[in-house]
DNA sequence: GGAGCTTTCTACGAGTTGTAGAATCCCGGC
DNA sequence: GCCGGGATTCTACAACTCGTAGAAAGCTCC
């Protein structure tokens, strides 16, 4: 999983709240901060749509860049990946346990129970 | 937190499997593949040590280098920095918890337990 | 068929990382 | 006290990433 810089996660942060596809333009518009140009923008989305994060379908003559994944999905991802690199991923879970606000705490041991409950009965 | 390269990654993972504290030298031959320059290894650890990931102290003609925090520590932080960029926390806890597969999700589980427990009864 | 967008190609500067030579430093031994 | 040899610092460079954008080509629609 590639690693995103500042512009490029501004970009996927437009498409992740935009409902549905977005044309190269719309994309311009939404992104915060100083207008760029539009090439700019262009060029961040075809190394995004390298990196796999993004995809796109001809729309008349522009085309139509979607997120290939949700941000809960990346963020999700990225969690995973981080994981990984745990030699005891025991040990990690549960420094990760300890360090998680209370909320998030919470959420995370209730979406757990969710989640085995929805594997147990399928 | 800084994102490690490659080699960067090898010499923590060399600190975090020693014991203790080490010099550049016992780092440099315990490193896989081809022996490096000594001051290659000595400049990944002025880099790490510029990071925060790294410390040493003098001993003898040489220091010895330790890291900061343990591979679990390092680990737990990437997770909560991952979730960090999250918009709806509780969305991104809960579709890793579907993914995460069926041991990780048991560990993690008892895992926050035994920190809530720990947390309300201190 | 031309105006006006969109896209593709190309480029460059800053920052990071792997890699290491040159120069300097410093401890322990004589 | 002074020196040899390893440890450290300084400096450098090539490859790669990322932000940024101009030039040029392509496509649509009127």
């Amino acid at each position: 999983m590639a690693r995103l810089g500042e512009l490029e996660h501004s970009v996927m942060e437009v498409l992740w709240s935009a409902g549905g596809p977005c044309t190269a333009r719309e994309i311009l518009d939404a992104l915060p901060g100083p207008e760029l140009a539009a090439t700019t923008v262009l060029t961040v989305l075809s190394r995004l749509e390298r990196k796999g994060l993004v995809g796109r379908d001809r729309d008349g003559r522009a085309h139509r860049y979607r997120a290939v994944a949700g941000r809960e999905d990346h963020v999700a991802a990225l969690m995973r990946e981080a994981l990984d690199g745990a030699s005891d991923r025991g040990a990690a879970l549960a420094r990760f346990a300890d360090q998680v606000d209370p909320d998030d705490a919470a959420a995370l041991a209730s979406a757990l129970a969710e989640a085995v409950r929805r594997r147990s009965v399928p």
